[in-house]
DNA sequence: GAAATACTGAACAAAGCAGTTCATTTATGC
DNA sequence: GCATAAATGAACTGCTTTGTTCAGTATTTC
């Protein structure tokens, strides 16, 4: 299947330490998990894990970079589709939201945010490959839009992340402070509404 | 001076140590920083640091709150003065990126993200004494406003959380992941026009 | 100036950590 | 089935960490 890789990387086990290693990094971080733990947890003896990698900076890499690409991968799809920009919007913000409010997305901004000092590169990775792609997927299906008369936008880029932006209104405090339970489906219903009537009341085209 | 928190906690370096250890922590995060580390900062002996605290999760959230405080009472200053609803979001709009570009804002934004989990207790601190009190001032700025008949405004809740957001448009991300360098002059007035203009598109009485 | 209190410095124990080593076992290719 | 490569596990080094202890020194306080 993957011949390619095990030359480059000789043994069957590589994968089975990456898998542990992520589980283990993203529930302790970088540095509450102990290289004995990833080792039980992927099944695999500290011998053996440290024969894929020199140390645990370079492990910690390695699973990063491979989420991120993951990651990016699986949003490749097409943000918007036909309909109206008030539609098309609903949906970008929907996808968005489920995103941030993923255990998944949580895990990978706080460790962002808790190690972007000592990886500088992650945070970096982690940006380009996940939402400067979806701003420039915003900033190119606001063309299309324009040019078909729905919208009117000078500075796209900025539109982008202010759309963005707004689809955190509320919520993402929330989360990042662990304030106020659990976000439930009317608040989201709210911040998405609120986020495409405010977006639309600026860069709608009215009709 | 303080002669009732003398008697609480008794001991003339108290403050010392709390100074000290703020400024290991901010630097070097609560893990980081190792308590030799901040007595030798604060200029003062281990023996003495653990007279006053019993351990070092303690010191941190006792440092913690007193930052926090410090920031609410710092931030007291009324959000928005005279002149129109165009002045006063401009205004508040400058001084919350003031707040988030410090480097005070981003320590504290960083510590709170990664040691969520470790210290649930200290979201909600900065949450309430920050974020939250910045929200209810501008709340109480709307109905104002929407008195007077400059803005109209529904859920004012949203849109204060809104506008909050849309200052982060762009600048957040950069400064959170470490991207392109330092935000310059021109990229803050780009945003923080880009954020008023937006607001009043949405909730600003044509006139 | 003397008694009470606060502070010091240095050493200390106990635990946890990353990373190494190696004799032994298991899987793989031919 | 045999040779080679990969994996094991357990012990071990060396280092850092938190938190304690205590005999001695400085500072208050009256």
């Amino acid at each position: 299947m993957n011949i390619a890789e095990q030359v480059i990387k000789r043994g069957r086990k590589y994968d089975q330490v990456l898998d542990g290693a992520w589980l283990v990094f993203r529930r302790d971080g970088y540095e509450g998990a102990s290289v004995d733990d990833i080792a039980r947890e992927a099944g695999v003896s500290k011998a053996t894990l440290y024969s894929y990698f020199p140390d645990k900076r370079l492990l910690f890499l390695e699973v990063a970079k491979g989420e991120c690409c993951r990651q990016a991968a699986e949003g490749a799809e097409h943000i918007a589709c036909g309909a109206g920009p008030y539609e098309a919007l609903t949906i970008t913000a929907t996808r968005m939201l489920d995103f941030f409010l993923s255990d998944f997305g949580m895990r990978v901004f706080r460790i962002c945010v808790a190690e972007s000092d000592r990886f500088p590169e992650l945070g970096r990775e982690f940006y380009e490959n996940g939402p400067a792609l979806a701003r420039a997927r915003m900033v190119q299906y606001f063309h299309q839009a324009e040019a078909r008369g729905e919208l009117k936008i000078d500075d796209k880029q900025l539109a982008a992340d202010q759309f963005a932006e707004l689809c955190k209104a509320d919520i993402f405090p929330r989360l990042v402070f662990g304030i106020g339970g659990p976000v439930g489906e009317i608040d989201r219903a709210r911040v998405i509404k609120g986020a495409v009537e405010m977006f639309l009341a600026r860069y709608g085209v009215k009709g």
